[in-house]
RNA sequence: GUGGAUGUAGCUCAGUUGGUUAGAGCGCUGGAUUGUGGUUCCAGAGGUCGCCGGUUCGACCCCGGUCUUUCACCCCA
Protein backbone atom coordinates (compact mmCIF):
# COMPACT_ATOMS: atom_id res chain seq x y z
CA UNK A 1 0.00 0.00 0.00
CA UNK A 2 0.81 3.54 -0.71
CA UNK A 3 1.80 5.97 2.14
CA UNK A 4 -1.88 6.14 4.02
CA UNK A 5 -3.00 9.69 3.62
CA UNK A 6 -4.32 11.55 6.66
CA UNK A 7 -5.18 14.55 7.94
CA UNK A 8 -3.88 17.35 10.21
CA UNK A 9 -3.17 17.36 14.02
CA UNK A 10 -6.10 18.21 16.01
CA UNK A 11 -8.96 17.93 12.86
CA UNK A 12 -11.17 15.23 12.30
CA UNK A 13 -13.78 13.35 9.55
CA UNK A 14 -17.25 12.73 10.54
CA UNK A 15 -18.70 9.77 9.11
CA UNK A 16 -22.37 9.75 8.56
CA UNK A 17 -23.54 7.98 11.76
CA UNK A 18 -21.55 11.12 13.15
CA UNK A 19 -22.60 13.40 11.37
CA UNK A 20 -26.86 12.53 11.89
CA UNK A 21 -25.38 13.11 15.69
CA UNK A 22 -23.87 16.21 15.26
CA UNK A 23 -26.74 17.65 13.25
CA UNK A 24 -29.18 17.10 15.69
CA UNK A 25 -27.18 18.79 18.43
CA UNK A 26 -26.92 21.89 15.80
CA UNK A 27 -30.20 21.10 14.38
CA UNK A 28 -31.28 21.53 18.39
CA UNK A 29 -29.53 24.93 19.25
CA UNK A 30 -30.70 26.34 15.96
CA UNK A 31 -33.87 25.98 16.55
CA UNK A 32 -34.22 27.30 20.20
CA UNK A 33 -32.21 30.54 18.98
CA UNK A 34 -34.98 31.07 16.22
CA UNK A 35 -37.47 30.58 18.75
CA UNK A 36 -35.86 33.87 20.40
CA UNK A 37 -35.51 35.52 17.36
CA UNK A 38 -32.05 35.07 16.31
CA UNK A 39 -31.38 35.40 12.70
CA UNK A 40 -28.37 33.98 11.30
CA UNK A 41 -25.18 35.10 9.50
CA UNK A 42 -21.67 33.69 8.21
CA UNK A 43 -18.22 35.61 8.30
CA UNK A 44 -16.00 33.87 5.90
CA UNK A 45 -13.07 31.86 7.84
CA UNK A 46 -10.21 33.78 7.01
CA UNK A 47 -9.73 37.35 8.61
CA UNK A 48 -7.41 39.89 8.18
CA UNK A 49 -4.94 39.50 10.81
CA UNK A 50 -4.97 43.17 12.05
CA UNK A 51 -8.78 41.89 13.06
CA UNK A 52 -7.48 39.00 14.78
CA UNK A 53 -4.36 40.04 16.88
CA UNK A 54 -4.12 41.47 20.78
CA UNK A 55 -7.73 40.40 21.30
CA UNK A 56 -7.15 37.57 22.58
CA UNK A 57 -4.49 38.29 24.77
CA UNK A 58 -0.32 37.66 24.32
CA UNK A 59 -1.60 33.39 24.66
CA UNK A 60 -4.41 33.79 21.89
CA UNK A 61 -2.22 35.36 19.39
CA UNK A 62 0.22 32.88 19.70
CA UNK A 63 -2.14 30.57 18.98
CA UNK A 64 -3.71 31.51 15.96
CA UNK A 65 -3.08 29.95 12.55
CA UNK A 66 -1.88 32.63 10.29
CA UNK A 67 -2.36 31.93 5.94
CA UNK A 68 0.92 32.59 3.98
CA UNK A 69 0.56 35.51 1.50
CA UNK A 70 0.53 34.68 -1.77
CA UNK A 71 2.62 34.58 -4.65
CA UNK A 72 5.95 34.98 -4.54
CA UNK A 73 5.91 36.53 -0.54
CA UNK A 74 9.47 35.65 0.03
CA UNK A 75 11.27 37.45 -2.27
CA UNK A 76 9.89 41.25 -0.94
CA UNK A 77 11.21 40.59 2.21
CA UNK A 78 14.71 42.56 2.95
CA UNK A 79 17.60 39.78 4.27
CA UNK A 80 18.47 41.63 7.13
CA UNK A 81 14.50 40.69 8.27
CA UNK A 82 15.62 36.54 7.32
CA UNK A 83 18.56 37.00 9.09
CA UNK A 84 17.08 38.38 12.32
CA UNK A 85 15.04 34.86 12.62
CA UNK A 86 12.02 36.31 14.59
CA UNK A 87 9.30 34.33 13.77
CA UNK A 88 6.96 36.94 15.17
CA UNK A 89 8.31 39.96 13.02
CA UNK A 90 8.94 37.79 10.09
CA UNK A 91 5.14 36.71 10.06
CA UNK A 92 3.67 40.02 9.64
CA UNK A 93 5.65 40.44 6.94
CA UNK A 94 5.21 36.95 4.76
CA UNK A 95 1.39 36.84 6.23
CA UNK A 96 -1.50 39.05 6.60
CA UNK A 97 -4.72 36.63 6.76
CA UNK A 98 -5.56 34.20 9.52
CA UNK A 99 -8.28 32.00 10.31
CA UNK A 100 -10.76 32.73 12.70
CA UNK A 101 -10.28 32.02 16.98
CA UNK A 102 -13.61 32.57 17.83
CA UNK A 103 -17.12 33.69 16.63
CA UNK A 104 -17.21 37.34 18.68
CA UNK A 105 -14.07 39.19 17.10
CA UNK A 106 -15.42 38.06 13.28
CA UNK A 107 -19.10 39.50 14.97
CA UNK A 108 -17.81 42.96 16.19
CA UNK A 109 -15.82 43.74 12.99
CA UNK A 110 -19.28 42.71 11.42
CA UNK A 111 -21.31 44.73 13.07
CA UNK A 112 -18.96 47.67 12.51
CA UNK A 113 -18.62 46.94 8.99
CA UNK A 114 -22.11 46.85 8.45
CA UNK A 115 -23.53 49.50 10.86
CA UNK A 116 -25.48 51.36 8.51
CA UNK A 117 -27.60 48.13 7.26
CA UNK A 118 -28.28 47.19 11.19
CA UNK A 119 -30.87 47.69 12.71
CA UNK A 120 -30.32 47.48 16.29
CA UNK A 121 -30.34 45.79 19.04
CA UNK A 122 -29.21 43.39 16.55
CA UNK A 123 -29.60 39.78 17.49
CA UNK A 124 -27.90 36.70 15.37
CA UNK A 125 -26.68 33.63 15.48
CA UNK A 126 -23.53 31.75 14.27
CA UNK A 127 -22.82 28.32 13.79
CA UNK A 128 -18.95 27.57 12.06
CA UNK A 129 -15.96 26.46 12.84
CA UNK A 130 -12.74 28.23 14.30
CA UNK A 131 -9.39 27.17 14.73
CA UNK A 132 -6.45 27.04 17.47
CA UNK A 133 -3.16 25.88 17.18
CA UNK A 134 -3.60 24.88 20.65
CA UNK A 135 -2.23 21.16 21.82
CA UNK A 136 -4.87 18.85 21.22
CA UNK A 137 -6.10 16.63 24.40
CA UNK A 138 -9.22 14.91 24.64
CA UNK A 139 -12.22 17.14 24.07
CA UNK A 140 -9.69 19.82 22.76
CA UNK A 141 -9.13 20.39 19.21
CA UNK A 142 -7.28 22.76 16.61
CA UNK A 143 -10.73 22.96 14.63
CA UNK A 144 -13.84 22.61 16.11
CA UNK A 145 -17.96 24.23 16.37
CA UNK A 146 -19.14 26.96 18.08
CA UNK A 147 -22.42 28.46 18.11
CA UNK A 148 -23.18 31.64 18.98
CA UNK A 149 -26.06 33.73 19.91
CA UNK A 150 -25.32 37.35 20.61
CA UNK A 151 -27.41 40.61 21.18
CA UNK A 152 -25.51 43.60 20.85
CA UNK A 153 -26.81 47.47 21.05
CA UNK A 154 -28.74 46.48 24.19
CA UNK A 155 -27.44 47.38 27.67
CA UNK A 156 -30.79 46.03 29.10
CA UNK A 157 -30.17 43.12 31.30
CA UNK A 158 -33.11 41.01 29.79
CA UNK A 159 -30.47 39.45 27.45
CA UNK A 160 -28.46 38.02 30.14
CA UNK A 161 -31.75 36.67 30.63
CA UNK A 162 -33.11 35.06 27.69
CA UNK A 163 -29.72 33.94 27.56
CA UNK A 164 -30.06 31.52 30.34
CA UNK A 165 -33.24 31.00 29.47
CA UNK A 166 -32.03 29.85 25.93
CA UNK A 167 -29.18 27.29 27.54
CA UNK A 168 -32.36 26.20 30.40
CA UNK A 169 -34.25 25.46 26.83
CA UNK A 170 -30.96 24.02 24.70
CA UNK A 171 -30.21 21.37 27.37
CA UNK A 172 -33.77 20.47 28.47
CA UNK A 173 -34.38 19.57 24.77
CA UNK A 174 -30.81 18.24 24.85
CA UNK A 175 -31.72 16.25 28.20
CA UNK A 176 -28.96 17.27 29.55
CA UNK A 177 -28.65 17.84 33.75
CA UNK A 178 -26.32 21.31 33.74
CA UNK A 179 -25.07 24.06 35.64
CA UNK A 180 -24.82 27.75 35.16
CA UNK A 181 -22.61 29.37 36.84
CA UNK A 182 -22.90 33.53 37.15
CA UNK A 183 -20.65 35.78 37.90
CA UNK A 184 -19.74 39.97 36.84
CA UNK A 185 -16.67 41.01 36.27
CA UNK A 186 -17.63 44.58 37.63
CA UNK A 187 -17.79 42.41 40.99
CA UNK A 188 -14.15 41.13 40.16
CA UNK A 189 -13.07 44.82 39.56
CA UNK A 190 -14.38 45.65 43.01
CA UNK A 191 -12.69 42.93 44.60
CA UNK A 192 -9.84 43.80 43.33
CA UNK A 193 -9.92 47.42 44.11
CA UNK A 194 -11.21 46.65 47.59
CA UNK A 195 -8.07 44.90 48.64
CA UNK A 196 -5.41 47.82 47.02
CA UNK A 197 -4.54 45.33 43.75
CA UNK A 198 -6.84 47.23 41.50
CA UNK A 199 -4.39 46.78 38.09
CA UNK A 200 -3.59 43.46 39.21
CA UNK A 201 -7.29 42.33 38.44
CA UNK A 202 -6.72 39.78 35.46
CA UNK A 203 -3.88 37.90 37.36
CA UNK A 204 -5.78 37.80 40.09
CA UNK A 205 -9.17 36.66 37.92
CA UNK A 206 -6.81 33.54 36.93
CA UNK A 207 -5.83 32.61 39.61
CA UNK A 208 -9.20 32.38 41.62
CA UNK A 209 -10.79 30.94 38.60
CA UNK A 210 -8.76 27.62 39.30
CA UNK A 211 -9.80 27.99 43.33
CA UNK A 212 -11.56 24.01 43.17
CA UNK A 213 -9.18 22.48 40.65
CA UNK A 214 -5.88 23.34 42.73
CA UNK A 215 -7.11 24.37 46.07
CA UNK A 216 -7.11 27.91 48.18
CA UNK A 217 -3.47 26.96 49.17
CA UNK A 218 -1.93 26.84 45.61
CA UNK A 219 -4.23 29.70 44.62
CA UNK A 220 -2.48 32.13 47.64
CA UNK A 221 0.76 31.12 46.35
CA UNK A 222 0.12 32.12 42.96
CA UNK A 223 -1.39 35.12 44.08
CA UNK A 224 1.81 35.67 46.08
CA UNK A 225 3.71 34.76 43.03
CA UNK A 226 2.12 37.28 40.64
CA UNK A 227 3.30 39.60 43.37
CA UNK A 228 -0.19 40.65 45.05
CA UNK A 229 0.83 41.50 49.00
CA UNK A 230 0.05 39.27 51.78
CA UNK A 231 -2.29 41.86 53.26
CA UNK A 232 -4.55 41.63 50.40
CA UNK A 233 -4.49 38.17 49.93
CA UNK A 234 -5.93 38.25 53.31
CA UNK A 235 -8.58 40.19 52.68
CA UNK A 236 -9.34 38.63 49.65
CA UNK A 237 -10.07 34.78 52.19
CA UNK A 238 -13.48 35.72 53.06
CA UNK A 239 -14.70 36.43 49.93
CA UNK A 240 -13.09 33.55 47.51
CA UNK A 241 -14.62 31.56 50.61
CA UNK A 242 -18.16 32.99 50.71
CA UNK A 243 -20.80 30.14 50.90
CA UNK A 244 -24.50 30.10 51.11
CA UNK A 245 -27.62 30.83 48.64
CA UNK A 246 -27.13 32.69 45.94
CA UNK A 247 -29.13 35.90 47.98
CA UNK A 248 -27.05 35.17 50.99
CA UNK A 249 -23.76 35.50 48.96
CA UNK A 250 -25.16 38.77 47.75
CA UNK A 251 -25.95 40.51 50.97
CA UNK A 252 -22.41 39.42 52.23
CA UNK A 253 -20.84 40.98 49.16
CA UNK A 254 -22.90 44.18 49.44
CA UNK A 255 -21.31 44.68 52.75
CA UNK A 256 -18.08 43.64 51.89
CA UNK A 257 -17.92 45.73 48.51
CA UNK A 258 -19.86 49.07 50.07
CA UNK A 259 -16.65 51.21 48.91
CA UNK A 260 -16.20 50.20 45.41
CA UNK A 261 -18.48 51.57 43.33
CA UNK A 262 -18.00 48.72 40.84
CA UNK A 263 -17.93 46.42 43.00
CA UNK A 264 -22.01 47.40 44.02
CA UNK A 265 -23.34 47.85 40.57
CA UNK A 266 -21.73 44.59 39.78
CA UNK A 267 -24.03 43.19 42.54
CA UNK A 268 -27.22 45.19 41.65
CA UNK A 269 -26.66 43.92 37.61
CA UNK A 270 -26.75 40.13 39.27
CA UNK A 271 -29.50 40.51 41.50
CA UNK A 272 -31.69 42.14 38.84
CA UNK A 273 -31.08 38.89 36.66
CA UNK A 274 -31.65 36.83 39.37
CA UNK A 275 -35.00 38.29 40.15
CA UNK A 276 -36.28 38.00 36.81
CA UNK A 277 -34.82 34.32 36.79
CA UNK A 278 -37.08 33.67 40.09
CA UNK A 279 -40.17 35.14 38.14
CA UNK A 280 -39.78 32.81 35.27
CA UNK A 281 -39.97 29.26 34.55
CA UNK A 282 -36.30 28.65 34.63
CA UNK A 283 -35.89 24.87 35.24
CA UNK A 284 -31.84 24.83 35.23
CA UNK A 285 -29.88 25.87 39.00
CA UNK A 286 -28.50 29.51 38.11
CA UNK A 287 -25.11 29.69 40.84
CA UNK A 288 -23.46 32.52 41.27
CA UNK A 289 -19.81 31.58 41.51
CA UNK A 290 -17.40 34.00 42.18
CA UNK A 291 -14.28 31.73 41.44
CA UNK A 292 -15.93 32.04 37.47
CA UNK A 293 -13.30 34.16 35.99
CA UNK A 294 -12.85 33.22 32.27
CA UNK A 295 -10.18 34.02 30.45
CA UNK A 296 -11.36 36.15 27.52
CA UNK A 297 -10.38 39.75 28.23
CA UNK A 298 -13.08 41.69 26.67
CA UNK A 299 -15.91 40.89 29.11
CA UNK A 300 -16.98 43.77 31.43
CA UNK A 301 -20.03 42.45 33.04
CA UNK A 302 -21.75 39.05 33.26
CA UNK A 303 -19.96 36.23 32.59
CA UNK A 304 -21.45 32.83 32.01
CA UNK A 305 -20.58 28.79 32.07
CA UNK A 306 -22.41 26.10 31.96
CA UNK A 307 -21.26 22.96 33.06
CA UNK A 308 -22.32 19.12 32.91
CA UNK A 309 -23.59 17.71 36.71
CA UNK A 310 -23.39 14.41 35.28
CA UNK A 311 -19.28 14.46 34.53
CA UNK A 312 -16.36 16.21 35.07
CA UNK A 313 -15.58 17.45 31.93
CA UNK A 314 -14.55 21.20 31.05
CA UNK A 315 -17.41 24.08 30.07
CA UNK A 316 -19.66 23.36 27.24
CA UNK A 317 -20.76 26.79 27.12
CA UNK A 318 -19.69 30.07 27.87
CA UNK A 319 -20.33 33.90 27.19
CA UNK A 320 -20.47 37.02 28.78
CA UNK A 321 -20.91 40.89 28.32
CA UNK A 322 -18.64 43.18 26.49
CA UNK A 323 -19.46 46.19 26.80
CA UNK A 324 -16.71 47.58 23.77
CA UNK A 325 -15.82 45.34 21.62
CA UNK A 326 -16.89 47.28 18.91
CA UNK A 327 -14.73 49.89 20.10
CA UNK A 328 -11.64 48.47 18.57
CA UNK A 329 -12.60 48.94 15.17
CA UNK A 330 -13.97 52.33 15.73
CA UNK A 331 -17.32 52.03 16.71
CA UNK A 332 -17.94 53.17 20.27
CA UNK A 333 -20.45 52.96 23.21
CA UNK A 334 -22.09 49.34 21.51
CA UNK A 335 -22.29 47.02 24.24
CA UNK A 336 -23.44 43.42 23.40
CA UNK A 337 -23.86 39.93 25.07
CA UNK A 338 -23.93 37.00 23.96
CA UNK A 339 -22.86 32.94 24.68
CA UNK A 340 -21.49 30.00 22.79
CA UNK A 341 -22.45 26.76 23.01
CA UNK A 342 -19.14 24.49 21.88
CA UNK A 343 -21.15 21.88 19.83
CA UNK A 344 -17.79 19.40 20.14
CA UNK A 345 -17.81 19.10 23.68
CA UNK A 346 -21.52 18.13 23.89
CA UNK A 347 -21.32 15.75 21.33
CA UNK A 348 -19.02 14.15 24.33
CA UNK A 349 -20.76 14.55 26.99
CA UNK A 350 -24.21 13.29 25.06
CA UNK A 351 -22.01 10.44 23.43
CA UNK A 352 -21.33 8.89 26.97
CA UNK A 353 -23.95 9.64 28.78
CA UNK A 354 -25.88 7.66 25.85
CA UNK A 355 -28.38 10.81 25.54
CA UNK A 356 -28.73 10.64 21.85
CA UNK A 357 -32.07 9.67 20.64
CA UNK A 358 -32.24 6.43 18.91
CA UNK A 359 -34.56 6.95 15.73
CA UNK A 360 -33.60 10.00 14.00
CA UNK A 361 -35.32 11.13 10.62
CA UNK A 362 -32.04 11.62 8.42
CA UNK A 363 -31.77 8.04 7.95
CA UNK A 364 -33.36 5.32 5.31
CA UNK A 365 -36.35 4.10 6.24
CA UNK A 366 -36.76 1.33 3.49
CA UNK A 367 -34.63 -0.16 0.89
CA UNK A 368 -36.05 -2.05 -2.57
CA UNK A 369 -34.08 -5.34 -2.92
CA UNK A 370 -33.13 -5.57 -6.80
CA UNK A 371 -34.34 -8.46 -8.24
CA UNK A 372 -33.36 -7.04 -11.75
CA UNK A 373 -34.27 -4.67 -14.58
CA UNK A 374 -37.86 -5.97 -15.16
CA UNK A 375 -38.62 -5.73 -11.72
CA UNK A 376 -36.58 -2.37 -11.40
CA UNK A 377 -39.48 -0.79 -13.65
CA UNK A 378 -42.12 -1.76 -11.34
CA UNK A 379 -40.37 -0.77 -8.78
CA UNK A 380 -39.08 2.87 -9.54
CA UNK A 381 -42.57 4.39 -9.76
CA UNK A 382 -43.39 3.04 -6.38
CA UNK A 383 -40.11 4.52 -5.48
CA UNK A 384 -40.86 7.66 -6.58
CA UNK A 385 -44.17 8.14 -5.00
CA UNK A 386 -42.62 7.17 -1.42
CA UNK A 387 -39.98 10.00 -1.66
CA UNK A 388 -42.92 12.39 -2.73
CA UNK A 389 -45.00 11.36 0.09
CA UNK A 390 -41.75 12.12 2.39
CA UNK A 391 -40.63 8.91 2.95
CA UNK A 392 -36.70 7.84 3.48
CA UNK A 393 -36.40 5.07 0.45
CA UNK A 394 -33.31 3.60 -2.10
CA UNK A 395 -33.33 0.77 -4.25
CA UNK A 396 -29.94 -1.05 -4.05
CA UNK A 397 -28.45 0.21 -7.55
CA UNK A 398 -27.86 -3.61 -8.55
CA UNK A 399 -29.52 -7.04 -8.88
CA UNK A 400 -26.46 -8.65 -6.41
CA UNK A 401 -27.02 -11.62 -4.47
CA UNK A 402 -29.50 -11.51 -2.02
CA UNK A 403 -27.39 -11.46 0.75
CA UNK A 404 -24.94 -8.86 0.00
CA UNK A 405 -28.34 -6.54 -0.39
CA UNK A 406 -29.88 -7.65 3.36
CA UNK A 407 -26.53 -7.22 4.35
CA UNK A 408 -26.46 -3.34 3.26
CA UNK A 409 -29.89 -3.08 4.78
CA UNK A 410 -28.64 -4.47 8.17
CA UNK A 411 -25.25 -2.25 8.52
CA UNK A 412 -27.75 0.86 7.17
CA UNK A 413 -29.55 0.29 9.82
CA UNK A 414 -32.49 0.21 7.42
CA UNK A 415 -36.22 -0.92 8.66
CA UNK A 416 -37.91 -2.33 6.29
CA UNK A 417 -36.72 -3.64 2.93
CA UNK A 418 -39.39 -4.29 -0.14
CA UNK A 419 -39.14 -7.40 -2.42
CA UNK A 420 -40.57 -7.62 -5.41
CA UNK A 421 -40.44 -10.30 -7.70
CA UNK A 422 -42.56 -12.36 -10.30
CA UNK A 423 -45.57 -12.79 -8.30
CA UNK A 424 -45.79 -9.53 -6.64
CA UNK A 425 -45.64 -8.12 -9.74
CA UNK A 426 -48.58 -10.48 -11.41
CA UNK A 427 -50.52 -9.08 -8.31
CA UNK A 428 -49.70 -5.87 -8.64
CA UNK A 429 -48.13 -5.23 -4.68
CA UNK A 430 -45.05 -5.22 -2.78
CA UNK A 431 -43.57 -7.62 -0.08
CA UNK A 432 -43.00 -5.52 2.64
CA UNK A 433 -39.96 -7.04 5.52
CA UNK A 434 -39.86 -5.81 9.12
CA UNK A 435 -35.85 -6.06 9.42
CA UNK A 436 -36.16 -6.20 12.98
CA UNK A 437 -39.24 -8.77 13.72
CA UNK A 438 -38.51 -10.42 10.49
CA UNK A 439 -42.30 -10.02 9.59
CA UNK A 440 -43.75 -9.78 5.61
CA UNK A 441 -46.59 -8.93 4.46
CA UNK A 442 -47.80 -8.10 0.81
CA UNK A 443 -49.50 -4.49 0.46
CA UNK A 444 -50.61 -2.37 -2.42
CA UNK A 445 -48.28 0.99 -2.92
CA UNK A 446 -51.53 3.00 -1.64
CA UNK A 447 -51.40 1.01 1.39
CA UNK A 448 -47.32 0.92 1.16
CA UNK A 449 -47.28 4.82 1.78
CA UNK A 450 -49.41 4.64 4.29
CA UNK A 451 -48.28 2.71 6.49
CA UNK A 452 -44.93 4.30 6.28
CA UNK A 453 -45.82 7.86 6.35
C1' G B 1 4.94 26.47 24.42
C1' U B 2 6.95 22.64 28.73
C1' G B 3 7.16 17.50 30.53
C1' G B 4 5.51 12.08 30.04
C1' A B 5 3.24 7.99 27.33
C1' U B 6 1.78 5.78 22.61
C1' G B 7 1.89 3.84 17.24
C1' U B 8 1.79 -4.10 15.05
C1' A B 9 -4.11 -6.45 9.55
C1' G B 10 -9.93 -2.11 7.91
C1' C B 11 -10.97 -2.02 13.76
C1' U B 12 -9.53 -3.62 19.04
C1' C B 13 -5.22 -5.63 20.74
C1' A B 14 -1.53 -9.94 21.76
C1' G B 15 3.69 -11.11 20.76
C1' U B 16 9.28 -11.65 20.39
C1' U B 17 15.42 -11.30 27.02
C1' G B 18 17.30 -8.87 19.07
C1' G B 19 17.47 -14.91 15.32
C1' U B 20 14.90 -17.66 9.52
C1' U B 21 7.68 -18.46 7.59
C1' A B 22 4.32 -11.97 12.73
C1' G B 23 -0.85 -13.93 15.78
C1' A B 24 -6.15 -13.63 17.82
C1' G B 25 -11.06 -11.61 17.92
C1' C B 26 -14.22 -8.52 15.10
C1' G B 27 -14.84 -6.93 10.07
C1' C B 28 -14.18 -8.17 4.79
C1' U B 29 -14.58 -11.90 0.44
C1' G B 30 -16.36 -16.77 -1.06
C1' G B 31 -19.10 -21.34 0.20
C1' A B 32 -22.92 -24.43 3.13
C1' U B 33 -27.85 -21.39 1.49
C1' U B 34 -28.32 -18.66 -6.71
C1' G B 35 -36.36 -14.93 -3.41
C1' U B 36 -34.86 -13.80 2.51
C1' G B 37 -30.26 -10.64 6.40
C1' G B 38 -28.68 -10.10 11.65
C1' U B 39 -27.22 -16.97 14.39
C1' U B 40 -23.97 -21.22 13.12
C1' C B 41 -20.16 -23.97 10.35
C1' C B 42 -16.12 -24.09 6.56
C1' A B 43 -12.50 -21.67 3.48
C1' G B 44 -9.82 -17.32 1.87
C1' A B 45 -7.70 -12.48 1.20
C1' G B 46 -5.25 -8.72 3.89
C1' G B 47 0.72 -6.36 7.49
C1' U B 48 7.66 -2.81 4.01
C1' C B 49 5.25 -4.13 12.81
C1' G B 50 3.99 4.93 11.98
C1' C B 51 8.11 7.21 8.96
C1' C B 52 13.59 8.30 8.37
C1' G B 53 18.29 7.16 10.01
C1' G B 54 21.91 4.57 13.41
C1' U B 55 23.99 0.27 16.34
C1' U B 56 24.38 -5.13 14.95
C1' C B 57 26.38 -10.88 11.30
C1' G B 58 21.01 -10.04 12.00
C1' A B 59 16.08 -4.96 14.31
C1' C B 60 9.04 -5.25 14.83
C1' C B 61 12.11 -5.36 19.48
C1' C B 62 17.95 -1.38 21.23
C1' C B 63 19.44 4.10 20.15
C1' G B 64 18.44 9.08 17.73
C1' G B 65 15.21 12.10 14.96
C1' U B 66 10.35 12.98 12.99
C1' C B 67 5.07 12.57 12.62
C1' U B 68 0.29 10.74 14.92
C1' U B 69 -2.63 9.93 19.05
C1' U B 70 -2.95 10.64 24.24
C1' C B 71 -2.04 12.55 29.59
C1' A B 72 -0.46 16.64 32.85
C1' C B 73 0.85 21.93 32.84
C1' C B 74 -0.37 26.55 30.19
C1' C B 75 -4.75 28.08 28.16
C1' C B 76 -9.50 27.07 26.74
C1' A B 77 -15.04 25.15 23.63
Amino acid sequence: MAQKPSIPKGTRDFSPVEMVKRNYIFDTIKEVFQLYGFMPIETPSMENLSTLMGKYGEEGDKLLFKVLNSGDFISKVRDEQLQERNSVKLTTKISEKGLRYDLTVPFARYVVQHRNDISFPFKRYQIQPVWRADRPQKGRYREFYQCDVDVIGSNSLLNEVELIQIVDEVYRRLQLNVVVKLNNRKILAGIAEIIGEAEKIIDITVAIDKLDKIGLENVNKELAEKGVSAKAIETLQPIILLSGTNAEKATKLKELLADSEVGMKGIEELETVFNYLDSLNVETEVELDLTLARGLNYYTGAIFEVKSKDMEFGSITGGGRYDDLTGIFGLKDVSGVGISFGADRIYDVLEQMNKFPEETAATTKVLFINFGEKEELFCLPILSKLRANGINAEIYPASQKMKKQMTYANNKNIPYVIMVGETEMEEGVVSLKNMETGDQEKLTPEQLIEKLA
